[in-house]
DNA sequence: GTCTATATGAAGATAGAC
DNA sequence: GTCTATCTTCATATAGAC
């Protein structure tokens, strides 16, 4: 039960590879308790016992497979930002990616499910939020208070309003996403999410 | 497979009552998976026999849960809200009800089930959908529009304002609360996140 | 390490007595 | 309508051969 991502996820062997390669993607599709070790073995390939050669129990693999979702989100979170000239269009490319990414079927495949078992699995809930929401939001927090110093922007909590940013990017669309109600969002939706999140969020900061 | 409200949710046999009251407890404390018949028929004090004579089947009772909870939802919602003579004071209650709600264990377990089962009974996140944040965004665009007829605020797309005010009031605290991270808010925290909202709002809208 | 076959338990659902 | 007792299926996990 130790979901944090470990600094060496080196390769475990072509078998385990399989088996948690199988299980992200039942674990994603289907939930944790809707997924049965019968399905992630036939899906990998292997024999139940293999499976458990390499994996002490069900709860075991679900842990492994969310500390390397969470590895693998915070390496994409690492990348440094592209920053333009124009405070605008630096915001506005800010909330495209992140729109984008968190529109994603799996990234909302991964919301879902790490939401749904956090009252059960207390460290998962953590590790996500460490590894994901806290480096973001700690990031562009960071990139307003810059703004700020430069007289771009005038804000009394930086982290505050980062928080209000990207819950203005997220908006209604976020919640029929993970309902289920809508497909994933066009190019041009998107847009129109980010623009209007970058113009509300302007117009309040502006000096 | 009807998750709707029913017009008339009469009250069924007292037997029927306790199942669905355990159910309920179970299903939002442990998730549906989690959740067992046996379970269910032991802390509602009768025998499963007695249950699957109300209930078809486990996918039943969970639908009738849900659509109880929606219906319960709905009912809240439809109170009128009050309105202030000054538009912050106004905006600022509409907030306070909002955080209080969203932030409560019992809107949290409710909507961590109903996301966790969305993607497996489409019915039940539509259903969700329609009877709540449907009406509360609706009735609240409706608001803003009136405020700027009046005069009081500018406001291009009212019904994206609204999106953008609720997930403002949301932020992180409402991700920190779905990942169990953080126990329930205090008035002060509500009220913080409040007038952070309101205040961001009406810099932007300001005539 | 990997497989086939199986132990063991718990799940959803039902039969039949009262 | 309600209960006790049970059927059937499927789950997690393991024994033992190769």
């Amino acid at each position: 039960m130790a979901a944090a991502p470990r600094a060496g996820e080196a390769q475990l062997s072509p078998k385990a590879e399989q088996v948690i390669d199988a299980a992200t993607r039942l674990f994603l599709e289907q939930g944790y308790g809707a997924t049965s070790m019968d399905a992630v073995a036939k899906l990998a390939g292997v024999s139940k016992a293999t499976l458990y050669a390499h994996f002490a129990s069900k709860e075991a693999l679900f842990d492994e497979m969310i500390g390397r979702a969470c590895l693998r989100h915070s390496e994409t979170l690492s990348r440094p930002g592209v920053e333009h000239e124009e405070l605008r269009a630096t915001l506005t490319q800010i909330g495209r990616d992140f729109v984008s990414f968190v529109m994603s079927d799996a990234a909302l495949a991964m919301y879902r499910v790490i939401i749904a078992e956090a009252p059960r699995f207390p460290e998962i809930g953590r590790s996500f939020y460490e590894s994901g929401p806290r480096i973001t939001l700690g990031r562009f927090a960071a990139f307003l208070t810059k703004a700020c110093e430069q007289g771009h922007l005038r804000i009394a909590e930086p982290r505050r309003a980062a928080e209000q940013f990207i819950g203005m990017l997220k908006g209604e669309l976020h919640l029929r996403r993970l309902l289920s109600l809508t497909p994933p969002p066009s190019a041009e939706q998107v847009e129109a999410q980010v623009a209007a999140a970058v113009d509300t969020f302007m117009r309040a900061h502006r000096p």
